[in-house]
DNA sequence: CACGGGAAAAGTGCATGCAAGCTGAATGCC
DNA sequence: GGCATTCAGCTTGCATGCACTTTTCCCGTG
């Protein structure tokens, strides 16, 4: 075993690794905006590296879908529409299905402490902020995964799960934890059970739920392209221009 | 819609998307097999680019799981483990039950032509190399997943897809597509009758022999750690002496 | 005052150059 | 003859520089 080490994605001491890691965090955190503007140089300067590789860890955020790339634009956080939205959190229900599956009854005592430790930590985050509560109900699900012991499912649970947070942080205003703490209690409390069809049901239903509470409606309310906002509101005015709102003002 | 086309993943038409894609193509019809050297600048050289733009495919190319990139030395074609491979098939079932899920009785005429078509070509692809076959197969599959009009899905269907490819061109010898031509007309008819569990065990099935063609033996017969492979026999000559072997042969 | 054109500024796309690390083989030692 | 050592080369890691594109702002015009 081990040796197989690095690669995979995040690991590894590169310089592009730590500042792909970084700059994950950030986005999860919301300390970065969807939409937020990634300029490569201002990001080579704060992390006191060249263009280059800021360019680099661009482009792995950008096939992790958590940033968008233009060519010859300035690269953006992503913003996933109410749609894509969905979709990551279907393709996450299956894939955590598949987690807990694997996990039900394999799980070691020590294995089961460390997952009770990390609610623990979530129920003492509950008073902080949203965006940490968040972050640490994401670590839990990718915790989960580790645990699989399969680099491949960590990877893409890890991804999707991102990338449902960056719609937690556009989509979902009021956002309300305990539940979601008491149903990771549930989750584990089944998975030490051993009970493989009871946990894939509660984990379906915790995600749902998750995913219900956050997408309610299917319009975005904040950001996302003014014109899809304004769309109808600008018919009585343009029922004849061409659409053209010459400059449209950029958040942040 | 639209003008979500670019970034996402493949498309574009970016000099590092046009190597990711020619690199990816060569890998999953085993132009490049497992293990096989890609130096950056016989990368850059063949496609006309610097080592940079070399370098960031092979990074993407990475992220995949199609390669592997170690500090300091020159980049291979993965080489996924045993265990890794089955991993990929369990992940790639679930995937794409979703996919058909979704697409059970959603599907246009067109789009059942389409499907039926692209069967077609498997079918008078039989008599050319088995890398073709594997090719196409592996496309029918993205192809299903394009029609849920996911991007996120089609990127992970794609990407799990091209390992499942990789490890066949690794495990499996003989390869016999009769069958599972069979099987994809089976999906189409399902899809278009459109009978969602049927659909959704008939993926199951079919993957899960696929695998299991493949997967047969755990043990890797070919390249992958000389290490691993020649652990039990080492124990007779080596007893006590740490497993140094100081400079294993490396297969070109 | 609004509108349009054009030039400067900013930012990306990409190639090249230099330093550092790994590979492999020839050399010296036992 | 077998083994460790060292040195040359090849290859990667990364920064910098130049060309091109987009954006922004300023100014003249209707």
């Amino acid at each position: 075993m081990a040796a197989r080490a690095s690669s995979e994605t995040s690991e590894s001491s590169d310089k592009v690794s730590v500042i792909c890691r970084a700059l994950r965090r950030a986005i999860i955190e919301q300390a970065l905006e969807p939409g937020a503007k990634l300029p490569e140089d201002a990001l080579g300067e704060r992390f006191g590296v060249s263009r280059t590789i800021a360019r680099h860890a661009l482009g792995q955020l950008a096939a992790e879908g958590l940033v968008e790339l233009r060519r010859n634009r300035i690269a953006v956080v992503a913003t996933p529409s109410w749609q894509e939205a969905r979709d990551a959190f279907d393709i996450r229900i299956e894939l955590e299905r598949l987690v807990v599956r694997q996990l039900a009854g394999k799980l070691s005592k020590s294995q089961i402490a460390e997952l009770n430790a990390h609610v623990d930590a979530e129920d003492r985050a509950r008073g902080g902020t949203d965006a940490v509560s968040i972050r640490l109900a994401t670590e839990f699900h990718i915790l989960l995964a580790h645990m699989t012991n399969s680099p491949i499912l960590v990877r893409y649970v890890s991804e999707v799960a991102y990338r449902c947070c960056l719609t937690l942080s556009l989509y979902s205003r009021p956002h309300s934890t305990e539940c979601a703490i008491n149903e990771h209690r549930a989750i584990i409390a089944a998975l030490a059970k051993g009970d493989a069809t009871k946990v894939m049901e509660l984990m379906h239903h915790h995600l749902d739920s998750v995913a219900t509470r956050a997408l309610v409606a299917p319009a975005p309310q904040r950001g996302r392209d003014l014109l899809d906002i304004l769309a109808p509101y600008a018919d009585e005015v343009t029922s004849n221009r061409v659409v053209k709102l010459p400059k449209v003002a950029r958040r942040g």
